[in-house]
DNA sequence: CGTTGCGTTGATCTCTATCAAAAAAGGTGG
DNA sequence: CCACCTTTTTTGATAGAGATCAACGCAACG
């Protein structure tokens, strides 16, 4: 597998110098994960951040009765722990391949480097960051102050695409997403089914009324 | 009130040239803001972000019927919105003053500019945002997968210095960190109260049996 | 002293997790 | 194409955690 060209595809590395670009690579180790492997555990030292190249990641949390909670899937061309490398310490959660990955890992120091001379590229991770909390708020919205419905309901507008939402994994894993488990989510699935919000299809769920949906979200 | 030699104690820009420090003082704004005055409102463009010369801001999240999550408590010397400044877009959360407070107010063009000359600028700002990104995990934990009671042993090994955590703001106050309301909260300090984990004094709470509380935090 | 805000306690109600069972949906091999 | 198996999903019944409502105690303060 050729590393360079596929990093110019990735957004955040496409203005990188081929010189720079290499001083990546050269230290990146690639590792194939076959699906169910772990890729790293909440407690490690965080050294690494990783590019997922082919599968797709679940990145996770682990209560001490094993209940799991989903920060987000990351598949092709997605970063992995970019926030946790900068504050050195443990990784705050783990990761599973839940398909079979190919994932490259960056070491921390080598990318330190590289951001002192490239200014654009901590620009670029900060825009990250900035997009990941964000994202990281809205969930704390979601669980602090929406009941089950209404985080299913902007889980469905935030992820579709011309009113449809294509459902990628299973519902347990949307389930541990939204916070929640399958059982619950199931009966929020039809009461939205009965309100005539949404219509579910095979590989996906049509959106027939998105002012209604935003009304649900933003508690009536 | 002079600009330039507080944000020296700021550890942020502690590093900065006096040049560069001058540069952002020219465009930053100093306000007043009375207790109980809001300083920004969630889904205005986030344009500026904070630091907190005195006084206290919480900066919040509210539901459709009133029920309020805190984020953060703000005091002197901290940041607020660092985060928020980078992906253009609008502030995700609102923020209030809780104490009479002032506040310095910094354009984001003006701080991008100094970034791209300022690699370690960025660094540090990419460890800040590190820092609140874990923070949030941490939260995302706990609503997800602890019960109040969990929650607040957590709050308390994580805020307390000597074995002794002290409370500023009022419990209301905390328990709409923790993501619920007063009444649960006073249950749970009972219950802490009963087990012999913690002590209450005025002003704060001695931790009795850290490790019984670490316990509790990890799920028995 | 009364008022006002805060905290505790008790009683109820709502939402969600859990348990159990059945029904779909998908694959596999014949 | 079908029988068979596994996995996923739906539905029902129950139980538990926490929000809400109400009443009361308590302190600070005019």
């Amino acid at each position: 597998m050729e590393l360079g060209p596929m990093l110019r595809d990735v957004a955040l590395f496409s203005q990188l110098s081929e010189r720079q670009l290499s001083g990546l690579v050269e230290t990146a180790v690639v590792r194939r994960h076959p699906r169910g492997t772990q890729v790293f555990s909440a407690g490690e030292d965080a050294d690494c951040f990783l590019l997922v190249a082919q599968g797709a990641l679940k990145v996770y949390l682990l209560s001490g009765d094993g209940r799991e909670h989903i920060l987000h899937i990351a598949e092709a061309g997605d970063l992995v722990a970019e926030g946790a490398v900068f504050a050195q310490g443990t990784y705050p959660a783990s990761a599973m391949a839940i398909e079979d990955s190919v994932v490259v890992h960056f070491y921390r120091d080598r990318l330190v480097a590289l951001l002192r001379a490239e200014p654009e590229l901590a620009l670029a991770l900060l825009a990250g960051l900035s997009q990941r909390l964000r994202q990281f708020v809205a969930t704390i919205e979601d669980l602090s102050l929406r009941d089950v419905t209404a985080r299913l309901a902007r889980y469905l507008l935030e992820n579709s695409k011309g009113g449809f939402c294509r459902l990628t994994g299973t519902k347990t894993q949307l389930a541990a997403q939204l916070g929640t488990v399958l059982e619950p989510l199931s009966r929020s699935f039809r009461r939205l089914k009965e309100d005539g919000l949404i219509c579910e299809h095979k590989g996906g769920i049509a959106l027939l009324d998105e002012k209604g949906l935003r009304a649900l979200v933003d508690g009536f």
